[in-house]
DNA sequence: AATGAATGAGTCTTCATTCAT
DNA sequence: TATGAATGAAGACTCATTCAT
């Protein structure tokens, strides 16, 4: 694999390979070397060191995360509720697909939140407050998410979402359902024994109640009957 | 082997509280031990290896998460979905209190989501596995979520909220939400030049849409204006 | 050499040893472990890091450079220079047989003058600042010094040095001397073509030198004949 | 191929001016390609390596180390004995205004004495025995000496220093002081409690001694009080 | 139950040096 | 002459865990 054009990015494909296989901690930097097909030092010379890396892997999940958003977004014909709906489908995907990029999204977001809290900021490790792709993450996270606005502004517009609500404040509030769906298709994909609700059939129900809380309209649907429970 | 009733209880709090300040990477098992009183000999008496220290920590969160549920479902005189808003808040207040805690029962939540995917189901560290904490764990982790199931069945009888609702999916739905909730809450706080939304007006919209998405009832609202965006 | 009493010496005398052999930079902190019979970590458990090691070895160094001092001030009849007189032998014969120590001394040396010049401090390792060997060299340095005023004022005491002589910078003169003096014995014993002077023609003129320096009375000399030259 | 002239020289001066601030060892060869503008392969192209450049360093010490001597000895209408004391005020001065020069004149000296030890000859780094500028050190290290050497004997010509010295013996007694004296400035300057001497008192009562022990005359001075001491 | 000295595998990281171009 | 990407040996240090007492 050595004398790639692009050594930086065949070493984040290796790292991004690794680390879903074997994990952020499990995976040493000599191994990302190895299926790079080049030397530890080189590695170095183009990442500071580990957290660089992952970092800069972050960078790029942030960067194809936005892609997602935006192309839901160029779609032609569609109308802001669809896009919305479409973005809860398209980021499970991308959490399936991509899971290290997603995972890194997450840590990234539980970074932020130590990083503005005073008392918790110096639990952060030193190199990854020194990584340039750190510093140029705190730039650009909100990028995705300014999309994800758009959108339900253009559902307000367009009347498939209801007047009387916040852009900004919906947005959140649809992007916090969806990391928390995610997050949640963990437990509920558990074979418990008294599990009553599986992966297939929350997400038509949860995709439902959150389009209704857009639209504010109501759907006829047939009483629930489930009672289990899991978590 | 008269006094010292409580030396598990002892490490675990000490666990706790330098989980807290140093995080669990950070903190050494001596450090434990020193904070607890005792030597590393005798922790290792009690827990296994670190691993199994957390899982008893997390097995201790979620009993504490039970019982915040467990509170709000007792409390006399609250209609179903007044316990489901109190749930929101009280969830969120036992995130920042009890910090270490609540991050256990998410990191526990990953696990669950690595352990049923045989794919990953290697990447869990062994000692996990071993960990009859974790065990434990796998089977009492539903409980909470059987409580707030229980709080929406309460709503649909009460009439709080609309009978369409499936009681699994709902409260799963809204469970859903409230993570993404406390994850988004640390981006939002993040003071960008650009953004339009805080947390402490975040808090009503999200609890607003929530109760709207459960009641079927549209309140009135004055229109959004807010077009900036972050995250 | 396992399971000694000391431990700690045990190291140190391994540190010394492999310091004489190899040198500070060449030996590793494995070697010396292995030349103690012991492992790496425990190396660590005494030793904070290698510096700390080479502080406490240093230390070491000056008690047993002090021992040499208070040795000739506690010789009953001699006068203060014949003890100074001593000391030069001494001294020398101490770098000789302790070079390691030797050096470490000298090495502190110039630790003090980089410390002491708000300039170059920032020149010295963290580690060595960090170590607590190297805060109690601060406080007993003097000590060897003490004694070496000691002698001098002795020696105006009993007549031997003349009493117009400050003893304190008599002794740091006579100091400075042989520092000096002991530092030169490399070059002048380089068999180099022009060379005229050698290590054993040098010595007792640079200690009669000395004595008359300190005692202001010539003593009759064969005149100089000698005329190449070295360094 | 034109205007690049001094290349070498250049480089040179860039690692004087960084072994100055951080020291040789924190110095990378890539510091000082980077510093002298070229990169980092051409340095290895003028310099065999690391080593190689601090001898040529060294060297080049020697080279200025000896213009002092010579432009002292070629001051006209100076006594033998005013010679070396210009040589001492001079040597400090040189010592602190080229810091650097003097430290490996110094460590020159220190890899001489192993260099004429069969036993420690092992230790000195078979790069600096191969680089050619050690080669040149170990012909022209004597230079300044011999001069130093001429001076002494001009003062025994001229009267103004006892004919019974040696000129050998004495001028290696003389440097022997000068270089003892300029290591020792650093403790001295460390302010201790109980320091009773220091760098600025110190000065002229050291070179009166040494212009003592020179003429064989002794100069009326006010007798010792002072006690204290340091090291 | 309790201690804490002892272990040693595990990894990151640095940097002098080379060499294809 | 000149470049700078690429190499890889070298070594410090940590810390979970054990076990003799």
């Amino acid at each position: 694999m050595a004398r790639e054009k692009n050594k930086e990015k065949v070493i984040l494909d290796s790292a991004v390979s690794l680390f879903t296989s074997k994990g952020y901690l499990a995976t040493r930097m000599e191994d990302v070397a190895k299926s790079a097909g080049i030397s530890k030092g080189l590695t170095y010379f183009y990442y500071k060191n580990k957290e660089d890396l992952f970092m800069a892997l972050t960078k790029k999940a942030f960067d194809q995360f936005k892609d997602e958003f935006r192309d839901i977004y160029r779609s032609k014909g569609k109308s802001g509720l669809e896009m919305v709906s479409d973005l809860l489908v398209r980021i499970v995907q991308f959490a399936r697909t991509n899971q290290v990029y997603y995972d890194s999204i997450l840590n990234f977001l539980d970074l932020l939140k130590k990083y503005n809290n005073p008392k918790t900021r110096a639990q952060i490790d030193p190199k990854i407050l020194e990584s340039q792709h750190f510093q140029k993450l705190l730039e650009i996270h909100h990028e995705p998410a300014k999309i994800g606005i758009m959108m339900v502004s253009q559902g307000i517009k367009d009347g498939s979402i209801r007047p009387q609500l916040q852009p900004e404040i919906t947005f959140y509030t649809i992007w916090s359902m969806i990391i928390g769906y995610e997050k949640m298709l963990g437990p509920i994909e558990y074979e418990g024994k008294e599990m009553k609700i599986h992966a297939e059939n929350w997400e038509p129900g949860f995709l439902r109640l959150m389009q209704e809380m857009l639209k504010g309209t109501i759907q006829a649907t047939k009483p629930a009957t489930v009672q289990g429970s899991l978590f």
